[in-house]
DNA sequence: CGATCATATCGATGACTGTCGATACCGCCG
DNA sequence: CGGCGGTATCGACAGTCATCGATATGATCG
């Protein structure tokens, strides 16, 4: 009967809730015009960048470049800070550093060879 | 006229072809459940689970849990083995390193304080 | 105060996606 | 060979999302 066929887990893996939290942020980063707004954002000299200059970098209309902020800010990704007329987004590190985390930590990237 | 508004970037941002691979990367990885599955199948001893194991730890169909699962695969993520007729599951270490590696990258993540 | 400009919000729309039941495919066992 | 059980695929449906034009908000300038 060999190993009737499972292996069955150590009970190291992700919480459902956990789970549901990482997803939240993920989804937040996966699209490519929100990836390249923060890249943008993280690129500049001063770690910071106003809505202007995001706008003109993307083929898109004002309301989406600003839809896609707000994503990202009401995911932890983004701090805005208004300054004036001007709208300036900076990049939350920790929100990153919390995905690195994920997909360096051993119970995900750590399948021994 | 002050600073007009701009801090400009300086080019080393993540290109739009970049973003998209990305994107598509973290799409796939999006999703509680297949988060879950991806850890799942980590966690196991041999680093590798069949999918009889992991229909059981969801309540879901069989049809949505091998969709997910197909998902994972196309994106990358996961290696498909069919010994027999059980389907095991196994992760692509390099997959989870390459996200873990754009958001440790100093461009997106080094945002000095 | 009124005009103007930067940004956010709203409502609509088309595309995508997670989920399901049903079914097809394919090793295996008797 | 025929039936069985594990897995993948198909078609449908509901919910979500990216995008847009139009409009609201609010600060600045003349």
């Amino acid at each position: 009967m060999d190993d009737s066929c499972c292996t069955p887990a150590d009970g190291t893996a992700m919480t459902a809730g956990r789970a549901e939290e990482v997803a939240a942020l993920l989804k937040a980063l996966a699209d490519p015009v929100r990836l390249r707004l923060v890249s943008l954002i993280a690129s500049t000299a001063a770690g910071e960048a106003c809505v202007c200059d995001l706008n003109e970098a993307f083929d898109l209309t004002q309301a989406t470049v600003s839809h896609h902020l707000k994503v990202l800010h009401t995911a932890g990704v983004l701090d805005r800070d208004k300054r004036g007329v001007w709208a300036y987004y900076r990049v939350r590190p920790e929100a990153l550093a919390a995905v690195a985390d994920v997909f360096s930590s051993p119970a995900l990237a750590g399948v021994r060879a």
